[in-house]
DNA sequence: CGAGGTGTTTCGGATAACCGAACACAAGAG
DNA sequence: CTCTTGTGTTCGGTTATCCGAAACACCTCG
């Protein structure tokens, strides 16, 4: 459906932090298609203001996308309400939050707060996307994901192992998103680097959605002391920005507002205050 | 050229902070297009991530918009060679500047810095546009336009007026852009909204180009008598993120380097002194 | 219950996008 | 200086793709 509008798209998604800028031969070689399509692809995206070109006939992003973007933040409350919990989070744990949201079956990063005492968490980074599997964010978004979901973006990208503790085999990954969908949190033991735990929440929509999940990330010398402060402090957090966002959590509403097929992922429980 | 991608961008421009959702019928209505062309168009961009769908079979803007956005910030340096530049000159003066880019023939603002004694700028703001023909940064972004873009771009948009300052005529505009090229700045006398002023000058990256424009705002009883040293302050202050970005200024650039098949731009040599 | 509004699907026909080859141009090596 | 090799760009004929109207399924509201 609609091939030229998916290939435009695979043009924007070659451009990268590593290579911002490509030339129609090598869009060309890279995507395996003909020089003029490349060329026709590049021409329309930059009249469009989606690329600019540069003076050498190269092209680089366009400014649009950052126009687009900020259309986007404006629009959505969630980085505006999560911003300021975020905050009260650093200033009091010290340690580093994350933000992220689950775009094509992998975590992206949204905002990223690094606290003081906070060791410096090279691979997560506002923009930057990592696969789901691993983190505690990644396990928290694909644990509301209709399973059938899941399945698909695990053929797709594969379990990639970080570390020993990374999960790797399907039915792990089943049996914790299980777990993790009905506790309400997530862990990340030592599963995408070594030495470094968090533990993480989602957070929803007013509809109930699960959109996003925050974490809060600490050294794993300081995670097992303070698993169960850590725990509640996310949770709370995130329950927080829920809220922010027109979420009220009563127990009635999880059974009914279910849409289409996934009757599963009801009993959630909650035992509110 | 690729009017499928061409329809694509258009279905993306129309999301604003005013209307961030549209569903199918709203779009074929507005586009003037059948629903089942706007259905696969919403369709698709959605399967690339440039689109979200929410429960209720409407559409917004996706986070990918936002990895993309980020990867332009990160792979232009201009944001990140101006932001300092900026908020030092904020702190010295307490009055607002702005940073902007020239896109599709209207002034897109990328950042926005407040000083303590500023007054509130509210049209405008980070992500946001504004015709280019009044306002320092867009007269400045004109001005080193090859003058038939210029026209093209007052056929398209008009010459809309503000205040009893705005230029409204394609000869006065002319005139203007000629000056605020020869002398390398450009005033805003009250031509946006009564009672504020700007002084802007241009940005220029390693090739020479102009690629961005940065102003200093400040309500009109205040400008006119620091006239002189706003104007200096500003164009030194975007000299100096143009020599951050790899430009060195030099005479006899002045007069080669003129667009089209920019045979100069070449020799940029450089003595930093 | 029915009317008006959604989003979704279908399918033949016309259109728009593909493709290969040829062109112009720049840079670099011999 | 020339030839080579790489660019980006242009041009039509062929073909598959996308357009478009209408019919469908669904929901909300009167």
């Amino acid at each position: 459906m609609l091939q030229t509008v998916r290939k435009a798209a695979s043009v924007l998604r070659l451009f990268t932090p590593q290579q911002p800028e490509w030339g129609v031969s090598e869009v060309a070689a890279t995507l395996d298609i003909p020089k003029s399509g490349a060329h026709a692809l590049l021409r329309t995206l930059a009249a469009e203001g989606l690329l600019q070109r540069t003076g050498t006939g190269r092209y680089r992003l366009g400014w649009t996308l950052f126009e687009l973007s900020q259309t986007l933040l404006d629009s959505s409350s969630l980085l505006r309400a999560a911003r300021p919990i975020m905050e009260r989070l650093v200033a009091g744990w010290g340690e580093t939050t994350h933000l992220a949201v689950l775009v094509d079956g992998q975590v992206l990063y949204v905002e990223k707060l690094q606290g003081d005492r906070a060791l410096e968490i090279v691979l997560s980074g506002v923009g930057k996307r990592l696969p789901a599997h691993c983190s505690g964010v990644g396990k928290v978004l694909l644990a509301h994901q209709p399973w059938e979901n899941v399945l698909r973006i695990v053929e797709t990208n594969g379990l990639v192992s970080f570390t020993p503790n990374t999960i790797t085999t399907v039915e792990q990954l089943r049996q914790e998103l299980e777990r993790v969908r009905q506790q309400g949190f997530a862990y990340d033991q030592e599963e995408v680097m070594v030495g470094l735990c968090c533990a993480a929440a989602p957070i929803r929509d007013e509809s109930g959605q699960v959109i996003a999940a925050m974490s809060l990330s600490v050294p794993a010398y300081r995670f097992y002391p303070n698993q169960q402060r850590l725990t509640t402090a996310i949770v709370d957090a995130a329950r927080r920005v829920s809220e922010e966002l027109g979420y009220y959590q009563e127990d009635w509403v999880w059974g009914s507002s279910r849409q289409s097929k996934s009757r599963s992922s009801g009993l959630a429980t909650s035992v509110r205050t």
